[in-house]
RNA sequence: GGCCCGUUGGUCAAGAGGUUAAGACACCGCCCUUUCACGGCGGAAUCAUGGGUUCGAUUCCCGUACGGGUCACCA
């Protein structure tokens, strides 16, 4: 076909079009000026179901690539398939970034409007853009209308199949390659509907190379398909509307899950029959999990953890998730972190190299105890304020109790917290009930644990002798001085270490005893601090719970 | 099936041609401690497999197994 031949071609399929890639690629959308090093990413999602826990780690990569290089991070909705669109998918998506501290400095924001000077950020409302590279293409005899059916399509596959060669539209099997202008004009004039294709300039047993800023170079085939640039619709395939915004909006890293990696080879092809300059390719292994002795990745249907609601609904903070993925996206992460324990985890030099290649099984227990550690270095202030605003949304009763006497509530928070070493009882907002629970009658679940190892009449001949002399006013000292005694008034070693050396003569040592009055008083052997706690609950409470207990043990249980 | 990628303790993983193969979570023991914790110390536990190359390989190469990804007018 000669060169007017595709000239008329390309005014034939578009008219409208009177821009030029030039234009567009110089004086609509010209270069970022950046420092040296600045890096441009972008987080791509498309809105077709929740947010993943997967995507917030994708997302935590490029934000932190961006920000931490002083360059731009920005957030771009790939609603290329109608089909599968859903609702509030973008507003979701935008909320659950958010919920996690990720903020993008340009795209789509929350109020559905748009930031930035590289947009639409949309690319519903990029049509145009695309079909003028797509027009560049036809006037070159990169790119031609195939109006092959679908049925048609399945026949080549069927074919190729049975011939045992690579399955697409490509070489001979592509028959729309070579229609005339007057063939595609007629069936134009007809109302033929058409999707536009590369003519792939790859030859069969070629090979590419991909420099991937994470796995290193990797070397494909070379495409030889005439894949799909615009749909029937007009609206581009992923592919191209990848390879267009990613050059306009200047991206500089491509950060993506390894899904990518085998079509890269298309997309550097499209680079190429463009005349663009790829950016840097970044593909990151997907979040797995475990289940009956093998992994697979994990899936949004069968997981709830896989869902972002998951760890909003158990009151997993923010700060702590985000520490979790961190370890997860380069394992010196938790060594900086034992070294700089109050620094805020963006401060972290996050590297694209010490990424694993390999994709990590979520592990739903390291994230406890990661969170518990964030948890731990909080106030009693921001953990009240925080079990709040977690309780007002998931648990009406807690958020009652906790409401309803907050120099309370902040005192039962701040026991054993503040000093150098914390307590790590809760890992999120979810544990605060059980944490709380028996410093209100009302969430108290009722269930009392014992101690098995001291006889009922012992224990309640403890309470008795503990209940004469119980003072919530004494202080810390006499508080345990009284202990003692009551230790030594009833067969047990007021020393520990004493009993230890010889146990002869004693039924238990003081450590007992306070664990009976600490399950008589909270129903649980392992609290925080019992003399903070008695004096929190004050005495007529306590003495009541003490009172409680030798009935329960007087009525033979 | 073709192509691509991966495989270090139960989990996350560092690592280099010669190492006692880090560290963290979990587990076990001890210490500290009125208890419970926190913390400290210690323990058990790993280089998928078969061939090469090499004086030497877990590390490099090839095969095998297993796992993952992908082969759309989906992203």
């Amino acid at each position: 076909m000669k060169m007017d031949d595709n000239r008329r071609m390309a005014e034939l399929l578009f008219p409208h079009i009177d821009k030029t890639v030039r234009q567009y690629l110089t004086e609509i959308y010209p270069p970022r000026q950046l420092p040296e090093g600045a890096m441009v990413t972008r987080f791509a999602p498309s809105p077709t179901g929740f947010l993943h826990i997967g995507g917030v780690f994708t997302a935590l990569v490029c934000e932190r690539l961006a920000h931490q290089s002083g360059g731009v991070c920005f957030l771009r909705i790939e609603d290329t398939d109608k089909k599968r669109e859903q609702q509030d998918g973008v507003s979701g998506i935008i909320r659950g970034l958010n919920a996690f501290g990720i903020r993008f400095d340009e795209g789509v924001m929350l109020d559905g409007e748009e930031k930035g000077a590289y947009g639409p950020y949309v690319q519903s409302r990029r049509a145009a853009i695309y079909q003028c590279f797509c027009k560049e293409l036809v006037e070159k005899g990169l790119a031609y209308p195939c109006f092959c059916t679908e049925e048609e399509l399945a026949g080549i596959r069927a074919q190729q199949e049975a011939n045992k060669v690579l399955p697409g539209y490509h070489g001979e099997y592509a028959r729309c390659r070579s229609l005339t202008v007057q063939q595609v004009e007629e069936k134009l004039a007809a109302g033929q509907p058409y999707v536009v294709r590369l003519r792939s300039p790859g030859k069969p047993g070629g090979r590419v190379k991909l420099r991937d800023a994470i796995r290193g170079e990797i070397e494909m085939d070379e495409n030889i398909v005439d894949i799909v640039l615009l749909k029937r619709d007009g609206i581009p395939t992923y592919h191209f509307a990848h390879v267009v915004d990613d050059t306009l909006m200047g991206t500089t890293h491509v950060v993506r899950g390894d899904e990518w990696v085998s079509s890269a080879p298309i997309h550097l092809q499209l680079f190429y029959v463009l005349g663009l300059k790829p950016p840097r390719f970044a593909h990151v292994s997907p979040i797995m999990k475990e289940e009956g002795g093998s992994r697979r990745k994990l899936s949004k249907r069968k997981d709830p953890e896989a869902s972002v609601e998951y760890f909003v609904r158990e009151g997993y903070p923010a700060d702590a998730v985000v520490e979790y993925l961190l370890t997860l996206l380069n394992s010196n992460f938790e060594d900086w972190r034992r070294q700089n324990k109050t620094a805020d985890c963006r401060e972290f030099p996050f590297s694209l190299k010490k990424m694993s290649q390999s994709g990590a099984l979520f592990d739903l227990l390291k994230l406890d105890s990661v969170s518990a550690a964030v948890i731990s270095r909080m106030t009693a202030e921001q953990v009240l304020e925080q079990a709040l605003a977690w309780s007002g949304q998931y648990d009406k009763e807690l958020y009652d109790a906790l409401a309803a006497d907050k120099e309370y509530a902040r005192g039962i928070f701040a026991i054993d917290r503040g000093g150098a070493k914390p307590r790590k009882d809760i890992a999120k907002w979810s544990d605060v009930r059980q944490y709380a629970a028996y410093f209100y009658d009302g969430l108290d679940a009722g269930q009392k644990e014992t101690v098995e190892n001291v006889a009922p009449a012992d224990r309640a001949q403890i309470l008795r002798a503990y209940l004469a002399v119980m003072d919530v006013h004494d202080s810390k000292d006499t508080w345990f001085e009284k202990i003692r005694t009551v230790a030594g008034q009833t067969g047990f070693c007021p020393d520990v270490k004493q009993y230890k050396a010889d146990p002869t003569g004693y039924k238990g040592h003081v450590g007992d005893v306070s664990t009976v009055l600490r399950t008589a008083v909270t129903g649980r052997k392992n609290t925080p601090d019992l003399y903070a706690i008695m004096a929190l609950l004050g005495q007529d409470k306590c003495a009541a719970r003490i009172k409680q207990a030798l009935e329960a043990i007087e009525n033979g249980k």
